[in-house]
DNA sequence: GAAAGAATGTTAAAATAGTCACAATGTAAG
DNA sequence: CTTACATTGTGACTATTTTAACATTCTTTC
């Protein structure tokens, strides 16, 4: 291994960086030890990765190829070598990877070495839905934090949390040092919602309202939309008649 | 405009499809009037410009430019004209799109018509949250039968349904004319499960497992994933040090 | 410790996706 | 009816992403 993953993960900061990007997910790029932009597309595979590996290491597994690994998950071993070498030289010539050690890596590359507290905005139906999900808490996201517009749900109880008014977020942000946030509003509300999170310090938001979302390029949003990945399989139902 | 859609919208038996994409969303291709082959980035936007189309018709908007629907949703004019144009003209210089007719000819590639009947596999807590979930209904996706492996919760009601056996998929199925599921059992049940769905006949697969599901070419298969959209937007956060 | 085998990291090529810019064509105003 | 203006559809270009191939390096066997 050339160089030791920590030195390969500059700091940056974001609000320096020159760099226009029109890229709808809008986030800040951050580059290598080599100087290279990584694409977004890589690090979209890399929690893959990290899953895959995480499922090998609690099996016992200590080694795995590329190959093994891009069976698995449906990617080709070229994908993952080539993926892996923006960060670092990980594997050994004719062993492959160490599994336990890959999974650090990633993590720390994902930055998902600790657990991090979260915050919930909109507390109907997927909301509530969304607090007793575990799968957020057992992956290392835990939602320390509700929040709803509604005075009548303010107060009410969702679990072990309290909803709280709009008006007390920025204060809850900036206190658990919170930068992640479930938007689970309706579509209409979704946008000046993100904007009210924006303002309060949020750097990340994964939203669940059925409609797009601008963010500046500092913040990062991914969507949750069902209904869109449904109405694009149609496309390749076969014709109906 | 040169074409009527119907037109541009071949018969096409997938099973003679020579194609032997190594694509991982493993679906089969279709091909629009020019003999092209359109790729599923620009079917996934397709849903994305119906869903704008859609609010702005119930806003009364008649016509706009594809830049103003590209700002709308955060996608370059450019790339929308470009989209559309694999399928056929359907703006006029000078004026741009007619809002109902572009919305009409969308939902038309994506066969949007009418409304599809759906399968629910799996009744843990996220699938009953999914089956109170209205947008599936909503946007023309009705959930018809819910099954679960477990023979306990064999019978019980979930909302009008009654939660069937696996054994009475294929029947249900084929009698009910379903194309698509949604897949929300465990992990490790997944694949397994989203085996027995292809043998019975299913040809698209909306995926809440937490993990990798494969499937044959001729069934398409998409992932809902918020781990992984979690995980993949740490690594955009502020270095924690 | 030399030779055979395995699997990486990397370079180059191919494939895919997105942008630019403008001729063509329609609209609208005078 | 003519001119000015708006906006499409598209060909050429650029950028991004993926694949392929292989020299290099490590492992293991004999």
């Amino acid at each position: 291994m050339k160089e030791p993953l920590a030195a390969m993960i500059p700091s940056h900061d974001p609000d320096l960086d020159p760099d226009l990007d029109p890229d709808s997910e809008a986030q800040r790029t951050r580059k290598n030890g080599r100087g290279e932009n990584i694409p977004d597309v890589v690090i979209r595979r890399l929690p893959i990765y990290a899953r895959a590996l995480q499922y090998l290491h609690t099996e016992g597994v200590e080694h795995l190829s590329s190959e093994e690994l891009g069976d698995r998950i449906d990617v080709s071993a070229a994908q993952i070598r080539r993926d892996l070498a923006y960060f670092g030289d990980f594997g050994k010539q004719g062993k492959g990877y160490n599994v336990a050690f890959l999974l650090d890596q990633v993590k720390t590359i994902l930055q998902l070495q600790h657990t991090r507290n979260i915050v919930l905005v909109g507390v109907g139906d997927l909301g509530h839905a969304l607090a007793r999900y575990d799968a957020f808490r057992q992956n290392g996201f835990s939602i320390t934090a509700v929040f709803d517009h509604n005075p009548r749900k303010q107060g009410q109880r969702v679990g072990r949390l309290v909803i709280e008014g709009m008006d007390a977020l920025a204060g809850r942000l900036h206190d658990d040092g919170i930068e992640i946030a479930l938007l689970a509003v309706p579509a209409h509300a979704a946008q000046a919602v993100a904007d009210t999170l924006i303002a309060a310090g949020i750097r990340a938001i994964l939203n669940y309202a059925p409609t797009v979302v601008k963010v500046p390029k500092h913040v990062s949003i991914r969507h949750i939309d069902p209904v869109v990945a449904l109405q694009s399989m149609t496309y390749y139902l076969p014709d109906s008649e």
